[in-house]
DNA sequence: GCCCCGGCTGAACGCCTGTTTAGGGTATTG
DNA sequence: CAATACCCTAAACAGGCGTTCAGCCGGGGC
C-alpha cells in the first residue's frame, strides 16, 4: 500500500500512508503527534504539508477512495457483488482500508456515505440482472429494496464490530469475516424461504399505504414535538 | 423525565438529567463544563457528585437502562415486539432516551450492549411464539437467526442516521420514524416473500457445512495475518 | 451569641490538543 | 566559494480538557 505510485518514500508520502494506517487502527481522533511519530516526522511537517488535520483527514479519504474504486475496477464482478468488504479484507496490501471503511461508516464521514452510495449503486445492478434472470424475486420499488439490503448488511456488520470489538485493531478483518460466518445462514435462510408464513402483514400495508388513515389523527399521538 | 422519583429538584438530579440531554444531544465527548453549564451549576460540583466523569457515565448509563426496564415492564407486548425504539420514541418523556441509546450503540457502551442483548431475548421469545402459532416459518438454528435479524434492524437503523443526521439533534426521534417508513415496505416483502428463487446457494451452503473443505486450503488465501 | 458542617464555587493545575514560529542543515545554483 | 531554496525540527503558544483545592456561605445544634 503506498501513495500515488509505488515506492514513493517521500516524507509527504510517509505521512499520509501513516495517517490512514492509524486512522483505520485507532480512529480519527488519533493524534498528529501519534501520526508523526509512526510515519518518523515531526508533527510540525505533518501540518507543513498537510495545513490542518482536517486537511490530512480529507487527503486520506481521497487516498482511500482512488484504492477503493482501483481496486473495484481490478477485482469486481458479479460474483463478488455486496461483498466489496470481504474482497478488500483479502487483498493483503488493502486489508487495512476495511478498517479505514469501517471507522468512516461509523462516524459519517465522507467515505462512510461515498462507501454506502458505491454499494447501492453496484447492488442495483446486480439485483437487476439477477430478476431479469430469474434468479431474484422482483421488488415492487427495487430502489427501496436495495437501500434496504445495503443498509442492513452493512448496519449489522458495523453495529457487530462496535459492540465485540477486536482486542488487536490488526484483528478487524479477522472479526468481519467471523461475523460473516455466523450470520450467513440466517441471511440465506431468510432470502431463500422468507420469514412470515402470511401475506397478511404485507397486504395489510399495501392496503394502508393505497389507503392511508388521515394523518392528523396520528400525529396528535406521535411524540414529535 | 427526572431521576429517581419525579420533582427531585436536588443539584445532584439536575445534574444527572442534564447529563443524559446532553450526551444524547451531543454524544459522550461532550464536556463536564457544558453538562454543569446545562445544569445551572459549576463544573467542580459535578465531580464532587460524581467523582469523575467516567463515573458519571456510568450513572447515566445505570439511569438509562432502569427507565428502559421500566418502560417495557409498562408498555410493551407481543404486538410491539422488536419496535422499542419506537415505543420509547412515542413517550414524550422517554423520547430522549432514543438519541441516549443511538450514541450508545455507535459507541459500543455498556447500554449498548445491553439494549441488544434484550432485543434479542425479546426477539428470541416472540419469534418462538411465532413459530409455534404457525406465523413465522421455523429456522435451522432459531437463535442465529434472531442474532441477524436484530443486529441487521438496529445497525440499519444506526447506520441510517449516522449518514444522515438531524440537523437538529432534537429530531432523531423524527429521524427514526422516517427510517422505518422508508424502508418498512422492503422489510416486509423480505419477510413475506424472501429474495432468491432459487434454493440452491442455500442448498450449497448446507452442503458445504456438513462437508467443509479442508481448513488449511482456505487460511492461506484468507488474508488473515 | 457562637460554631460547625455540608453544599457549593472560583481559580488554578497539569495534561493533551492542533498549530505557529524561528531557525538549523543540506543540496542546488549563480 | 557564497548564496539561495527547500525540507525539516525543537520549542513554544493558545486553548480545551478533567480534576483539585482552598475557601465562601447559609442553616442546625450548643
Amino acid at each position: 500500500m503506498r501513495s500515488a505510485e509505488a515506492g514513493d518514500t517521500s516524507a509527504r508520502a510517509r505521512i499520509l500512508d501513516a495517517a490512514v494506517l492509524r486512522f483505520a487502527r485507532s480512529g480519527f481522533r488519533a493524534s498528529v503527534r501519534t501520526i508523526a511519530a509512526d510515519a518518523d516526522v515531526s508533527p510540525a511537517l505533518v501540518i507543513h504539508h498537510f495545513g490542518s488535520k482536517d486537511k490530512l483527514h480529507a487527503a486520506c479519504d481521497e487516498q482511500v477512495l482512488a484504492w477503493i474504486a482501483e481496486s473495484k475496477r481490478r477485482n469486481m464482478g458479479p460474483a463478488t457483488s455486496g461483498r466489496l468488504l470481504e474482497v478488500l479484507a483479502q487483498t493483503d496490501e488493502l486489508a487495512p482500508l476495511v478498517g479505514y471503511v469501517l471507522r468512516s461508516l461509523q462516524a459519517g464521514g465522507p467515505v462512510g456515505k461515498a462507501f454506502v452510495e458505491h454499494m447501492i449503486d453496484d447492488a442495483e445492478k446486480y439485483t437487476a440482472e439477477a430478476v431479469e434472470q430469474g434468479m431474484a424475486r422482483p421488488s415492487r420499488d427495487e430502489r427501496a429494496r436495495v437501500r434496504y439490503l445495503v443498509y442492513s448488511s452493512l448496519g449489522s456488520l458495523l453495529l457487530s464490530v462496535t459492540m465485540n470489538p477486536p482486542k488487536d485493531p490488526e484483528d478487524v478483518n479477522a472479526a468481519v469475516r467471523a461475523f460473516m460466518d455466523d450470520l450467513y445462514l440466517p441471511m440465506l435462510e431468510l432470502f431463500t424461504e422468507g420469514f412470515l408464513t402470511t401475506r397478511r402483514m404485507l397486504d395489510d400495508y399495501l392496503l394502508y399505504v393505497s389507503d392511508p388513515p388521515r394523518e392528523d389523527d396520528d400525529l396528535t399521538t406521535s411524540g414529535i414535538r
